[in-house]
DNA sequence: CTTATAAATGTTATATTATTACATACTGTT
DNA sequence: AACAGTATGTAATAATATAACATTTATAAG
């Protein structure tokens, strides 16, 4: 289980705008959206997303520069991450597979060093963008 | 094995200046550094990385906006990629193991997407750092 | 050789993403 | 009350990446 994060008022009003979203979002999007809540700085919208990502209720997507609400409230806290990605519709969901995450986690090579963390990306067709 | 691409005068220049850099270098840098050879604008920068990550001579590592030459003249251009990355030094290295290849490859879920593309990054102490 | 086509280049301007620096306010603990 | 840690507000700027358009070079076909 997680521990359980009181979310100041900005990342409160942020996070609850990506869950909402439930797909990723990028943080001039993010801005804009929150004007209106008062929080008119990229700054605000970046202080709030490291944390978010720091406690693990967002991921950032790396290689969309997006980020996305948490889709598994198991996972170990942002140290070890799976994404797939539609690179037709830009779908984006969290890979939620214990023996995938195992078998990451346990990864070692003759490098001498010690992983503590990953992220891993796939791409390729959703099933909708597939049949078209 | 890959096929061979003749690299275009750009394409060649920044090519050989990260080859032999040996590690991730930003696309600002990498302008830098080739201005005194005639280059002169960051497109001509980008459009070179486009190129050379598309036919698998360099990659792209996402979590750092940099770009790293291919270390592993087998890997299957593009489509399949795995660094380890120092946090404290910045080392990167791409990681060559075909077990973790095969398995990433191979990796399918009920999502009812096919992957054709992936790229892990994993994070930790190299043996330098981790014995400071 | 000429024509056609694709790939690459040059140049300017601009869009997008992210951080520095500094001042202030809030929260919980001793 | 004093302190430490976290969060906020604001302005300016840095860093990363692309759009638009003109021109040139390479490759292949007729
Ligand atoms: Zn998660
Ligand atoms: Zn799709
Ligand atoms: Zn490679
Ligand atoms: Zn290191």
């Amino acid at each position: 289980m997680q521990k359980e994060h009181i979310l100041s008022k900005n990342q409160k009003i942020i996070f609850d705008l990506i869950d909402k979203f439930g797909g990723p979002m990028k943080a001039y999007s993010i801005l804009f959206n929150v004007q209106k809540k008062g929080i008119k700085a990229p700054l605000q919208v970046y202080r709030a997303l490291d944390k978010l990502v720091e406690i693990g209720k967002i991921h950032k997507i790396e290689s969309r520069n997006a980020f996305i609400a948490c889709q598994n409230s198991s996972c170990q806290v942002s140290k070890a991450t799976a994404f797939s990605i539609c690179e037709s519709c830009e779908n984006v969901s969290e890979i939620s597979n214990s023996k995938l995450s195992k078998y990451l986690s346990n990864f070692s090579d003759n490098s001498g060093m010690k992983y503590s963390k990953y992220n891993l990306e796939f791409f390729g067709l959703c099933k909708k963008c597939k049949s078209k």
